[in-house]
DNA sequence: GGTTGTTGCGCAAGCGTTTGCGTTCAGTTT
DNA sequence: AAACTGAACGCAAACGCTTGCGCAACAACC
């Protein structure tokens, strides 16, 4: 049926193990034997059998890509990128979306990777238990977003540095009234949400503003999370006259819930953003951005670095540069408050 | 190292035949063995190695997936929605992601899903050449967007229609010079911006409307290039008061380009795009929208079903419905020109 | 002309499963 | 009691590669 490797080797009047060394670039073949080769093979149109390959090696020219919600801007982004580095380098890529809580229990009791790749790149943060599973396959292992574990080469950024500047702005601007749209739910178990949070309360207390809890809401890192959260401090005694939303997405959505409760932005309302999403320029988003597509694709590049080097020992951590890209979401407060 | 099916075995006090069966829940194993064997297993923490049962067997419970710009809204969607469906089954996902042309051609030569995958999901239009390589593989296959392929499974939209009814809405608001932001170019055969573009002119002949080409601008399916192309045709001599965009993306570019010209949408330009896109919402966007993390998981399940019933024959073409959105961003046209 | 090196290639033993077939054995049927 | 059942299990041959080792053949040294 299929062409083997035994079928090219009797076409070109060699062994297999010949056909086998001549195709991979292995030495111990004259260049004439190995040209022949080649072209019997091509004409045959043979592939060879990846199961059989790595059964035989050991390798199996596969990485596998752990990520939640694959459809969002974000982890599509890093996901995109990833994948052409391993593809360019001859690498397959077996994806694994984690979204739901049931899929990513399956993923991590079956552990369907075990054997099946020589890498995992994760986007997600494994809890510790989690990221137990993954090193006991014993291949090199990296990720983006969040902290860092033992094991695990990791390419991020600043969080703390990135809300810090976000927030900042928004007291030099003069703002007092400066409300939170946070992410902190969800199976991931990442620092994230923590770290910003860390960092406006901090911005607060440097500028001696009194933090309160009527000012922060949960968006949940989606656009109706944020439009949700948005409404919910509108709600308070006193609203925000400024917010910032850990994720553009929840930026959006609070946009949202602002044009339907007829106020304004900048004027009534400022609000910035994280991430630099594709369509925060559209919407004319003051954010942080961060290099989305450049997280994933350096991940990418250093795992397949500790792949060659035959060196389990992980790269430690890189951080990736922020900016604050100011569009026309913000400006000073009003004189009066909003209502 | 780690743990084979014969340490399984071994430790069970039975042959590897019969953890075979028993694990797999094949006939020929008593209850009682059954159950030794899974709690033994259990205990080892063992898993059946992939390469090795797929070369033995055949099969790899694999499914490859083929998918141009993943990190896009739309693909990255789908991919999601059918990447669920698979492994809720128990399949593996691999991905290939063929933006690029060098990928894209990349994969169609080397072909590595060839004895990898039992059934192939495409999110791209394979040309005739692509699609007879595919077809090769003697595995069933399947499609998202565009137009059908003989051996392909396709479930799409009827662009056709969903593109009427955006222009229709155009027309019957008033207006008469309507333009079009298409989305020809780029590496994907599709029929899907011809399909869209025979509609908008069968609309305008329906309406008695002369088609202009200085209306017609190519946004290549990106912000970017939604943007340049509504530059593109506010600079005509008369440009127009309303524009259908072919994908919710071009339609953001063209709001972006008519906020920089200090034009009012919808007071001075309409805009009605297509997708439904999770952002079209937060910026008010009119637009056709249709099921798109449905579409993957429709195909995603007819093609498991395929599998299951050990079955080639593709399932012919299923049809998703659409409907028009409307929003903000259309309205009847001002008594006069917009300029 | 014998020893030592190289180079180029084939042999055969795996790699960890699956599966057709053969064997055993307890339980029926004549 | 002999013969015939199934059911439950083991044997061993694949599946298609990779790779350590052996063995020619030939070149290069004293």
């Amino acid at each position: 049926m299929t062409v083997s490797i035994t079928d090219v080797a009797r076409a070109a009047g060699v062994s297999a193990s010949t056909v086998s060394r001549a195709l991979r670039g292995r030495p111990g073949v004259s260049d004439e034997v190995r040209a022949q080769i080649t072209a019997v093979a091509e004409q045959l149109g043979y592939t060879a059998s990846r199961s059989a390959s790595s059964l035989a090696s050991g390798r199996t020219f596969t990485i596998g890509v752990v990520a939640p919600y694959i459809g969002r801007w974000f982890f599509g982004t890093v996901l995109d990128a990833a994948e052409q580095v391993f593809s360019a380098a001859g690498y397959d890529v077996l994806l694994y979306n984690l979204g739901s809580a049931e899929a990513r229990k399956r993923f991590f009791t079956k552990m369907p990777v075990r054997k099946r790749v020589d890498a995992v790149l994760s986007l997600l943060i494994p809890d510790e238990e989690e990221s137990a599973a993954l090193r006991s396959l014993g291949v090199p292992l990296a990720s983006t977003v969040g902290g860092a574990r033992p094991g695990f080469t990791v390419v991020g950024i600043d969080d703390r540095a990135g809300a810090e500047s976000a927030v900042r702005h928004l007291v030099n601007l003069g703002h007092r009234r400066i409300g939170m749209i946070s992410g902190a739910s969800g199976p991931l178990h990442w620092t994230t949400p923590v770290d910003r949070r860390a960092a406006y309360l901090h911005v607060l207390a440097e500028a001696g503003i009194e933090p309160d809890p009527a000012l922060e809401a949960d968006g949940d890192y989606t656009v109706e999370g944020g439009e949700r959260a948005m409404t919910e401090l509108l709600a308070a005694s006193r609203p925000p006259t400024a917010v910032f939303a850990q994720s553009d997405e929840m930026a959006m959505g609070a946009l949202r819930a602002l044009r339907r409760h007829r106020l304004r932005v900048p004027e009534d309302v400022s609000v910035v953003g994280f991430d630099d999403h594709e369509l925060a320029d559209v919407v004319g988003l003051t954010t942080v951005a961060q290099p989305v597509a450049g997280q994933g694709a350096e991940a990418a590049r250093l795992l397949l670095r500790q792949l060659d080097e035959q060196d389990a020992v992980p790269r430690g951590r890189v951080e990736m540069p922020i900016r604050l890209v100011l569009r026309e979401t913000t400006a000073p407060p009003r004189p009066r408050g909003p209502q």
